[in-house]
DNA sequence: CGTCTTTTTGAATACTGTCAATTTAAGTGG
DNA sequence: CCACTTAAATTGACAGTATTCAAAAAGACG
């Protein structure tokens, strides 16, 4: 309780509370209105909304709808938007020589996909949705046009960047140095953390992914994780009950997690 | 031979040939010559050369020599410079709660070092001279403020930071799913190829790091490492001699590398 | 030339992976 | 609504790879 929580895989951004809300969603690919987006103070955290308002309800941003186990865009595509998550989770995936999927990534509501195809102007990596999933889809053109005139959102942007690269730093950590039980504790609780940004609770909450993707991101096996999801209920620090997680120690949760864990506070 | 070499860990930047030279270096911080520079046709890759010409040979770039063990910047520390290694060769790593230091990059001559800074306004990680090392000095303010009305500029910093976050995508499949031996390989084609594109050999060159630094880079213990060594050179796919290491059999150890590697050709 | 660091090698342990079978949940169609 | 099919999750037994602990050898440095 009294412990700061780890956040080692840290989240891209800084939301705050923000549920998912589809009580204004218009059907299909339609003109986005931003000033009434329920995102719109931390969309591209606060950067975007708050300078380039004049250019927030011309038709740059389209929304578009993702069915579950759809794609977003794949490896090796073309790169041309950056996608902001309004609803629903994602995961983002790197193909393997074997044709394995190996997952990198998973997204919450408000946070910027497709950084990676920046570089060489293709996708590195491939997104699909773990539910059904609405984003906003941000032309990378247009975006550098604004940065043009708009300083703060050009540092906003290479935070946004820079952000991508903190979290895959510690990723490396953890599959470098950490044991299962030490990566499932870490993954819970940040998973835990984003969710309670998002205003959800921190200790009761369902996730949207296999074990299968879970062991992927973590560097285990899908046995692995249920062993150690196993583990972890007999210990009483949670209750498991198929995707639907309960905390119920979170501070020996933490310890674990901590005990290799990264030293520095949070992201 | 034939086969097309695997550059998991892609290397940074796509500089060409360059050799260290320190001919024409002045001793300690000195007013910078870009223009005079060896380094100046892959500065930020041709970004800043090409374009902010004017500024080129302003004081903004201060050069800055470190010596063997010495550090350019902690983990914590204010952010201020990114910098590009001019000569020299030098390591990036984090801190585990432990105080164990977990290595996440080794840079050579041109590769632009610290994008992990711009995110928090300090440097999640820390960087280390593996030898005597010299690197130039750009301050993220100045820089900013140049690619206010330098399009391509802006473009070729962010590319830089997409390709950051590209690289450590890789590194995670790597510390994933990659047995010992095929980091090794891969780590070891990746060093030949990134030599081979300064102008060296590719078969036959001398790696600044410990036995414990690649370990703790590539997720293994320095005995691990020590031993697959070994193991190779049973196989005769290399010679070991310290840290001088001559490649035999380039086609077995991209095989190898392979075996498992990323499909996607190079970066 | 002696000290300290780095590297190598060995033996035993431990953790996670692999293979396999079972259980549970979810989705489909009669 | 229920039988049927498929996907996801759990659990066990065993194997394998890398780690740990330990000691010796080889360089590096002053």
């Amino acid at each position: 309780m009294a412990a700061t929580p780890p956040e080692i895989l840290a989240e891209p951004m800084p939301l705050l509370p923000a549920r998912p809300d589809a009580s204004q969603a218009t059907a299909g690919v339609a003109k986005p209105h931003c000033s009434h987006c329920h995102l719109r103070e931390w969309c591209l955290p606060s950067g975007m909304a708050n300078n380039g308002l004049d250019c927030m309800d011309s038709v740059v941003f389209s929304r578009r709808r993702i069915k579950t186990g759809q794609r977003l865009y794949r490896e090796g595509e073309p790169f041309k938007y950056l996608y902001e998550v309004r609803s629903g989770n994602l995961k983002s995936s790197l193909t393997t020589a074997e044709g394995m999927e190996r997952v990198s990534a998973f997204h919450m509501a408000g946070e910027l996909i497709g950084l990676d195809g920046i570089a060489e102007g293709q996708h590195a990596s491939s997104t699909t949705a773990l539910e059904d999933t609405e984003v906003c889809a941000v032309s990378f053109e247009f975006l550098t046009e604004l940065t043009t005139g708009n300083a703060p959102l050009r540092r906003t942007l290479m935070q946004q960047m820079s952000q991508e690269i903190v979290r895959e730093l510690r990723l490396l950590v953890l599959l470098g140095n950490m044991t299962a039980e030490e990566r499932l504790a870490t993954f819970l609780l940040n998973l835990s953390q984003r969710l309670a940004a998002r205003g959800y609770s921190a200790s009761d909450f369902h996730m949207r992914m296999t074990r299968a993707d879970i062991g992927s991101y973590l560097g285990l096996t899908l046995e692995t994780v249920s062993r150690t999801f196993s583990a972890f209920q007999k210990l009483r620090l949670l209750k498991v009950e198929q995707r639907h997680i309960r905390i119920t120690n979170l501070d020996r949760l933490t310890r674990i997690a901590d005990m290799r864990a990264h030293k520095h506070p949070l992201i």
